[in-house]
DNA sequence: CCGTATCCTTAGGGATACTG
DNA sequence: CAGTATCCCTAAGGATACGG
C-alpha cells in the first residue's frame, strides 16, 4: 500500500494520480514530452512543432519539465546560440502512457465522428 | 495516418493528444473517473472520495464528463433524491491508462523521496 | 537564435447561500 | 441529498517588446 501522502512544492497529494497531474496535467507539458519522443530537438524546432503555443508558455513549461527532471537541456556555446532538449529516463518512461492517451483520443474522435472531412 | 484535424466544440485540434487533454486533462476529471473504477457510486460518496473538491467544481466536472459520454447519470425518483454515477464503456476504456498514470506518479515520488514519513 | 520581462485578458476554481 | 447561483479571487495564458 502506498497510501501515504506525497509532498511536493508545499502541496500535499493524497493520491498519486493527482500528483502526476500536477506534473504533466496541464495544457502543454505532455505535448512537449510527446514531441520529444523521437530524440533531442532544437529549441526552435520543438516550439514550432507545437502549434499554437506562445513563446511565454513554451519557456514556462519547458523550465518546469526541466526542474522536475523530465527533460534535459543542452547548451552549445556558439553564436547564434544552439539549445537542445531531450527526454531524461523519467521523461521517457512517460512516453508509452502518453502514446496511449493519444491513441485513445484518436479512437474516441473516430467513434464520435469528430474528424474534419478531408479536402 | 490520422493527421486530419479534430473539431470539437468549435475548437480545432491537430493532435489527438491535445484533444484527449481537452476532455480529461484538467485537475479533477480523471480523478473522478478514477474513483468510479470499482462501479457505480452515489453522488455524495463520490464527491467525498475526492478530497478538496468544491461543490461547484464537482458539479461542473461531472456534467462535462456526462456530456462527453464518459459517465452515465442515474436518478432514482425518491425523496430525498438519490443519484448515482457510473462509467460508460468509453469511460471504462480510459481506466487502464489512468491507472498507469497513477502508478507512474507513485514511482516517481518514491524515486525522488517525496513521500511524507509515516507517523 | 534563445530567452526574459511586462502588460493584460480570460478561465479555473473556492466559498457561501439557497431551492426542490 | 443533490444541485444552482452568485460573488470573488487567483493563476493560466496570449501579445508584444526587448536583450545577450
Amino acid at each position: 500500500m502506498a497510501s501515504e501522502k506525497i509532498i511536493y512544492q508545499d502541496k500535499e497529494f493524497n493520491c498519486s494520480l493527482a500528483f502526476t497531474l500536477q506534473l504533466i496535467g496541464d495544457k502543454y507539458k505532455s505535448l512537449i514530452l510527446f514531441h520529444l519522443k523521437e530524440g533531442p530537438q532544437r529549441s526552435g524546432e520543438l516550439q514550432k512543432s507545437i502549434t499554437d503555443i506562445s513563446n511565454r508558455m513554451f519557456t514556462y513549461s519547458i523550465r518546469a519539465l526541466e526542474k522536475d527532471q523530465l527533460v534535459k537541456r543542452k547548451v552549445y556555446p556558439v553564436t547564434p546560440p544552439r539549445v537542445e532538449y531531450e527526454l531524461t529516463d523519467a521523461g521517457k518512461s512517460l512516453i508509452p502512457i502518453i502514446l496511449k492517451l493519444d491513441q485513445w483520443g484518436q479512437e474516441f474522435a473516430r467513434n464520435h465522428y469528430l474528424y474534419a472531412p478531408a479536402e
